[in-house]
DNA sequence: GAATGATTATACCGACCGTTACACTTTGGG
DNA sequence: CCCAAAGTGTAACGGTCGGTATAATCATTC
């Protein structure tokens, strides 16, 4: 009883959220599986919905981390690869059903703005950790690209579920390998006269 | 009532499943908004799982004869690129709440098996078509460039519902564009030998 | 040992879920 | 004009949905 039963319906919740779907698990279940009564989870969280919001940002916090642990201990000019690496290993490992904040726009987008909105805001801290990555390696912001890494890494993400982990991944550096730098002022002067 | 009522369950049942989510459209309001009672849904269909695969089945199969079309009717060596730009479209004005398959696969990879095969199958038809595109331009089956093009088309699906239409859509072209092309006989020959 | 806050047990609410049965009415084609 | 097919109206089935109310029990700490 150490492991607060807060933790506990967490667990549970992330686990049958992002396997089984949101709007297909139900309370009931949700918290006979967590070894919970259903007032406990309704003392804590208030709602079901409030519940998939604090797993949402739970799960991809947890996600983040991890990604900005990668970049951190790497070479000079190994951010991107370090992170693409990282993305792999939970595609392989942890995200076999591909990625829950997409999962929850998807089914939360026409029912729920707060829920929706709380995925639009996890993509985004996404987003700029990948900036971070791009800056690292090349010392210079380059949205186009932060973007561009962002778009092959949800493609791998999406694929998962389709053709498999191995299917998914295998494409991912060569792609980001082959995105073109940014422009720099002496090229863009060569270029435009 | 030319427009048989089964045509206008398929209708409704696509606008919804589509915008609100499988499991969260009930048969009650289905057959309500397609203005006809619930047994004439139970008689076409059988069930709901099997409107499901109905609406699934026929939407894409649109989608994937609007992408065949794009690529018959495109001067040489411009099937990849009207492919996409045809696929971006779909992205503008008829995906704007990201891809039915994708979506499907989700909520029912652990619920119903038949409705996920099917998703993976429409998926592979695709894969295929994408193929073909790619045959076209470059005279020669190239397995990884289709699959890397697919991936590509899957993070910008992925990224309409969070970033919007015109964020998803604006790189597409510059990372196809940008997708190494296969190594021949001779340049493997080059590299190896 | 009393008090306190977390957890449990149980019962309930109205609403909706997907599905079926059956008898009735409408419609179009031979 | 008649008949079969298609669609309608109504009622019901057991089950689950998310959420609430209330009172009993437990462990901890002061």
């Amino acid at each position: 009883m150490r492991p607060s039963k807060r933790e506990a319906v967490l667990d549970t919740a992330e686990h049958l959220f992002y396997n089984e779907g949101f709007h297909a698990t139900g309370i009931d279940r949700l918290a006979s599986e967590a070894g919970v009564v259903r007032m406990t989870l309704y003392n804590h969280f208030g709602s079901k919905d409030a519940l998939i919001e604090a797993v949402l940002e739970r799960r991809y916090a947890r996600f983040l981390d991890d990604l900005r642990d990668a970049v951190a201990h790497c070479g000079p000019e190994g951010g991107i690869a370090a992170l693409a690496e990282r993305h792999c290993s939970w595609l392989r490992e942890r995200s076999t059903h591909g990625c829950i904040v997409i999962k929850a726009i998807g089914e939360f987008e026409s029912h729920n703005p707060a829920i929706a909105a709380l995925g639009r805001q996890l993509k985004r801290r996404l987003l700029a950790l990948i900036g971070e990555a791009v800056e690292h390696d090349t010392g210079m912001h380059d949205t186009d690209m932060s973007e561009q890494i962002l778009m092959i890494l949800e493609g791998a993400n999406a694929l998962v579920p389709v053709f498999g982990s191995d299917h998914a991944i295998r494409h991912v550096h060569a792609l980001i390998a082959h995105i073109p730098p940014a422009k720099t002022w002496w090229t863009l002067e060569h270029t435009c006269g």
